[in-house]
DNA sequence: CAATCCCTTACAGATTTCTGTAAGGGATTG
DNA sequence: CAATCCCTTACAGAAATCTGTAAGGGATTG
């Protein structure tokens, strides 16, 4: 496991409660924590330079200004400068953003290992991407999904109507009277089948119960 | 709509984070914020005074110690000292805490008028709640499942085995024949059957669909 | 020990889901 | 206009789900 990390994050409850648990449930013997980007990036820079380097940085995205002067104003900011001086370090995001297109960017262009959304699961998703990249992997929370063959296929409102309706218990029966009784078309058995059956090859879902957790754990539907 | 609404909550990035959302969603003449309970506290105070009381607090429960002295330390008491002064301020605890239990003492021993998660949903489910309570009624988000018929019967680790493989995709068959494979007793598809459907019973689902929609919505499985 | 309860299992029949085939209609294109 | 594509629909058969009945075994109780 890695053995010296280092967390940026202006809010101190949520640095408190990463730290309390990486000593916790990971294996780290060094945990040191920062307030301010330009603080952390001193911290690497120093590590580097005392041939003891950090290998992992865990980073907030957003940092608020307060009386403090600072250079270093984002997360990325600090993710480009320490990049600078150590072009290796494994670097984790741990933000409230939730924008696949962003998080799609993150990794894209600034070669982040893990992206960790804020959040109820926040801690436990960290900690698994804490494992992961230390395994070389990246990591992404499962709200966002950035993966293609989940993505690529939107789901239209006929689709979402039809998955609404077999979430809350309705047999395809039911779901193609219900449509019938308020005229909207198409309305078929047949078609319902072949349009669930379609979106199994999209998702990649062996039958209705994984189709409809897959896309109620994604928040589609 | 509420006119009048203070926030007490120490993390800035949330607190301006609801502020944010209440201001473009909601529609609230004057929205303030603290940092902390004792100030808070004031803020009521001196609203009431002056004839220009608040409507409605919004609260988390933990506030952490800093370098500045409290007489309040924490939603709690915060929320027992503004109804001492104020016995009908309405009342919404935005909170990382998610046991019902607790949640539900709150209800029952502070009459507070909502519960919301702070999470991913967090501020979607902090609007409806504030539309809720406007209209004198009371809300609790999703995943905190108080409501008798849902909460009484309690998953244990067969049950969310099986729940688990079925939102994965398998047959109770195939479910079966892994319970074989590894020596896990009980594991006949007759028994598999039996258990889901007095799960349908316990949490008043009409099928398998139904039944692992509401317990991923509720984060259960 | 007998009665009882609870859990597991087998089995059976009705219903539903899943998958494939095929026919028909509207839109597009050459 | 003919050929083509796509969508809707019907239908049919295999598989899976759902529901109820019944038998057997272990634990508890009087």
């Amino acid at each position: 496991m890695f053995k010296k990390v280092l967390i940026a994050e202006d809010f101190q409850d949520t640095n408190q409660g990463i730290v309390d648990t990486l000593r916790t449930q990971c294996n780290i013997s060094v945990i040191q924590e920062e307030l301010y980007c330009d603080k952390a990036y001193n911290r690497l820079k120093v590590a580097l330079s005392q041939n003891e380097p950090f290998e992992l940085l865990i980073t907030d995205l957003l940092f608020k200004k307060d009386h403090v002067d600072r250079r270093l104003t984002s997360g990325l900011e600090l993710i480009r400068a320490a990049r600078e001086i150590q072009p290796d370090l494994k670097i984790i995001i741990n933000s409230m953003e939730d924008n696949p297109a962003k998080v799609n960017t993150l990794f894209k262009e600034e070669n982040i290992n893990a992206y960790v959304c804020k959040g109820r699961h926040g801690m436990s998703e960290l900690v698994k991407a804490i494992q992961e990249v230390y395994h070389n992997r990246t990591f992404v929370s499962p709200q966002i999904s950035l993966n293609v063959s989940d993505n690529v296929f939107e789901l239209d409102e006929f689709d979402i109507m039809i998955l609404k309706d077999l979430a809350d218990g309705l047999t395809k029966k039911e779901i193609s009277e219900r449509l019938k009784q308020r005229n909207i078309t198409p309305n078929s058995e047949s078609t319902i089948d072949k349009r669930v059956s379609k979106l199994f090859d999209e998702f990649g879902a062996k039958n209705t119960n994984h189709l409809l957790a897959k896309l109620i754990r994604k928040d589609k539907i």
